[in-house]
DNA sequence: CCAAAAGTGTTCACGGTACACCCATGC
DNA sequence: GCATGGGTGTACCGTGAACACTTTTGG
């Protein structure tokens, strides 16, 4: 036990909330924990921070580890220090959100996950710690920002269509939109490229297949244009 | 050395970003530091954490110890955790960022700080660690919450003019605004009292002051209100 | 009576919203 | 040919933006 200190120091550790759509429904990434405390108990991905690694990548890390997720748009959300969140004593732990497309991430658990499972966010087991709370400030802040951001691509394959655009939108805001205006509005912002495909095996007629101009976004922020839907 | 622990912990700290309004200008509050690292050097208020404070009561302990400033309106900005950011080993900052009105608040440096200052925004000295990037990350959060959400106010006096408030704004926003539009848009929201009294001691026409109603814009921010200005 | 800032109304353009029908495709 | 979702245009209204003059007060 060759760490000591002149002074006590917290334990710190990272968590993160995964966000994934599965067609219409918005879900979330959750594991099982194999160890006390709470062990068998549901909780978000996480663990402690290592010395030789930044918060973002200790987040990355045990993303990866735990549940074989990589390469995702990942954001700090907030950072949890209350007294008595842990029992094994004083644990700060700072919190980031993740969007995925649930599709594109087979999801797998390792090290200390006994398993893995995406969760409706109206089908949430009960869970360790304060998780359910770092969950409600992580869903009030994906809603805040994606109205004002372009996030939402982030939860879609690279190329989609317009409606699925618009139900992500429906449903990670709650509210039903208009589709007409919905169209208007995205497209003036020119923003999305029209690609030459169009949907496969769908009974009906195929709609078009869109992808995100990222540079383009880059470009126009710079100039300080601002997203807004 | 009485504190052992299996694995390494980074160090914690907490530090806060002041921001307090003297007439038309917006101002940081820095202290000087006393102790290795950046002897000498200006820095923003902050210190470790302790075992039996949360976050928010370390932020505060320490802005009232090093600068006697009490009782502000304060949030939570971000948390920094690059492996560099300071020479003593790895430490791990939640930055925090406060707002006060610069005339109630009579400061004096305390502990380990040996002076204590307002300095405008464009003639912030040399600052110590990476408290300048924690600096900038605050001015565009402030920035970016000012049109969003009601914190202006906690910048000005309890009572104040409708042109303190634009003057405000101006200059956090770094841009003019036309006062008549100004005024129809804030009093539409009618979130302001009219007291009945006006400046004293002006030269010209006093004008009108007014109070912001914190118990009306909890009530309709309940129903749905979004504060935009 | 002059300087200085307070206070106030109207017009115009644009963007948000509401709303309904035809089109293409697979079965 | 029919069911299913894809795709489109227009009218109205409200809000944001531009803009200039009168009023009050102290010195």
């Amino acid at each position: 036990m060759p760490y000591t200190y002149d002074y006590p120091r917290p334990a710190l550790t990272v968590d993160c909330v995964v966000f994934g759509l599965d067609g219409q429904v918005l879900k979330l990434l959750l594991i099982q924990r194999q160890l006390e405390p709470f062990a068998h108990r549901w909780a978000l991905p996480g663990g402690f921070v290592q010395m030789d690694e930044s918060l973002d990548d200790a987040a990355l890390r045990e993303l990866a580890e735990e549940t074989g997720v990589q390469r995702v748009y990942l954001e700090q959300l907030y950072t949890f220090g209350e007294l008595d969140r842990d029992p094994r004593g004083r644990v700060v732990t700072v919190a980031y959100y993740a969007l995925v497309n649930l599709f594109d991430h087979v999801v797998r658990a390792a090290t200390d996950a006994e398993n893995v499972g995406w969760f409706g966010l109206d089908d949430l087991p009960k869970l360790a710690f304060d998780h359910r709370k770092i969950i409600d400030v992580a869903i009030e802040r994906l809603r805040g920002k994606l109205r004002y951001a372009p996030i939402g691509f982030e939860l879609l394959p690279k190329k989609f269509t317009l409606t699925e655009l618009q139900t992500l939108y429906e449903a990670v805001l709650d509210q039903e939109l208009d589709k007409r205006n919905f169209r208007k509005k995205i497209l003036s912002m020119e923003l999305l490229i029209e690609t030459d495909e169009v949907q496969k095996d769908v009974a009906h007629r195929a709609a078009r297949l869109y992808r995100f101009d990222r540079q383009r976004y880059k470009q126009l922020e710079k100039q300080g244009f601002s997203f807004v839907l």
